[in-house]
DNA sequence: GAGTGGTCTAGACCACCTC
DNA sequence: AGGTGGTCTAGACCACTCC
């Protein structure tokens, strides 16, 4: 007695206020536009700044919204659509694809990829690190794992630990003949090296991809390559030709208008 | 001057928690093992338990942790393999696929789903909920959205808006011949009633799967299917045999002992 | 009812970018 | 120097689970 109805679920401050942003994100911006600053936003709706921030790190996890420090809050592009194979049927280096080729060096492969690669984990790899861009930004980065058995032939030139060294291992690996490739992709958080690379600071969400490549019935290579996971949507062509995909955004698309409206000057109503 | 040194990169107190337990975890605990509570951990490291909820929330987001309102922060076991084709090249609901079908009925799809389908926003579509289990939990929910003019074969049966209805769209689709199918994931925030069925709260994070289903030449269905992000590894299995994967953990794995070590009772130390 | 994780607040300071 | 987002604190209350 007292409560009006079933009240059921309050839902959290942060939950309805991400709704409303996104709404507003929708009617109301341009994409690249930028929005007013955290306090004044959070002043606007009358929650704390900590409550906003959990708004907006929804709205950026979900790639609306995109943040700078320093700078602000902008609304973001719809993501990329980046090819991850089968398509290019392909050993990495492949004339057209997609990436650039850096320092290489000689290591010893993590345990979890040493698995992969079916060998010991002391045993010596040549790994390559492989930077993808798209539309001028780098989306991806990437760590291929080679063992020196599967690139025998490759000509000793250990001090040399520049991309030259980098691109003869792909050359080598070129030589053999690719039977299959192997894929699977996770979250993960990107850890500090990486995270430079692709303009995010550490822990930002990706997308990880580890590639196992088979050449005679064995792992001759395994990449692990891990992509900017706000920006970046990982597409799996097969056979198909892709019309005009207008990104879903969250998770299960639910009628998304996404009309772009004039901006003005002061909206973004309260309530 | 004065600077010691380059102190270069103040450390987030988070980030380094996150690595002191992420150790701890490797060293000190057992898959399914209970962590001390928050409010405990955060006095024992010294820090504010928003602090020490950051360092979980990462850890959680690389499917390291899983934590339960009301029960407490266990540690996770590996992420699961789900296998998403083109292993299985057959339209859903194949005979042997491990999708269960659920309910069904006559809606409009959504702006994005329509696009990708290439019909008009109103043309109704028959929208049929599947769920996929995995070890007896659900790993993913999906709807397939079917449009009117790609089963025209389908009875009526209007009203009938159960599970039958469910499999007798499943059954049309079975009589086209599939052509090709074409995917892409990307990373999302689960919604309020997906949330429920994968037992986690709104906002967790996700991995959408969105295939298009293509028969001569045209659309003829789309699925969005939402994938556990935290408990699923997605894989695209392609002409090779999978060995013994070990769940590369976090991004780019690196070095990972992951013993199992006996656990007692009081360690976890500080600093 | 006791204990857990989830939400929220009102403040403070820091790192970074731009002017 | 001033403005932005990023980190951190010390508290409070709520929703949920289990006994």
């Amino acid at each position: 007695m007292g409560t009006t109805q079933l009240d059921a679920v309050p839902e959290p401050k942060y939950w309805h206020l991400k709704t409303v942003l996104s709404d507003a994100l929708d009617s109301e911006f341009e994409v690249g536009e930028i929005l007013p600053n955290e306090r004044e936003l959070a002043a606007r709706f009358g929650v704390a700044r900590a409550t906003l921030r959990q708004a907006l790190e929804q709205l950026e996890l979900e790639g609306r919204l995109q943040r700078r420090r320093g700078v602000g809050t902008t609304v973001a592009p719809p993501r990329f659509g980046v090819d991850v194979g089968p398509g290019e049927q392909g050993w990495p280096g492949a004339p057209d694809d997609a990436w650039q080729t850096g320092e290489s060096e000689e290591t010893t492969a993590p345990a979890a990829v040493a698995a992969l690669l079916g060998r010991d984990a002391d045993e010596p790899v040549h790994s390559v690190r492989r930077t993808r861009m798209t539309h001028g930004q780098p989306v991806a980065t990437e760590l291929l794992y080679v063992p020196h058995s599967s690139v025998p032939g490759l000509p000793a030139m250990d001090s040399t630990g520049g991309t030259a060294r980098g691109r003869a291992v792909l050359r080598e690996l070129h030589r053999l003949e690719l039977d299959g490739q192997e894929r699977t992709v996770e979250l993960g958080s990107v850890r500090a090296d990486d995270a430079r690379q692709l303009d995010r600071l550490p822990g930002a969400p990706v997308l990880v991809v580890t590639t196992r490549y088979v050449s005679q019935g064995v792992t001759a290579a395994v990449s692990v390559s891990t992509y900017r996971a706000d920006t970046c949507r990982l597409t799996f062509g097969e056979k198909v030709r892709e019309p005009v995909v207008p990104a879903p955004e969250g998770p299960a698309p639910e009628a998304a208008p996404r009309r772009h409206r004039a901006a003005t000057a002061g909206r973004l109503s309260h309530r």
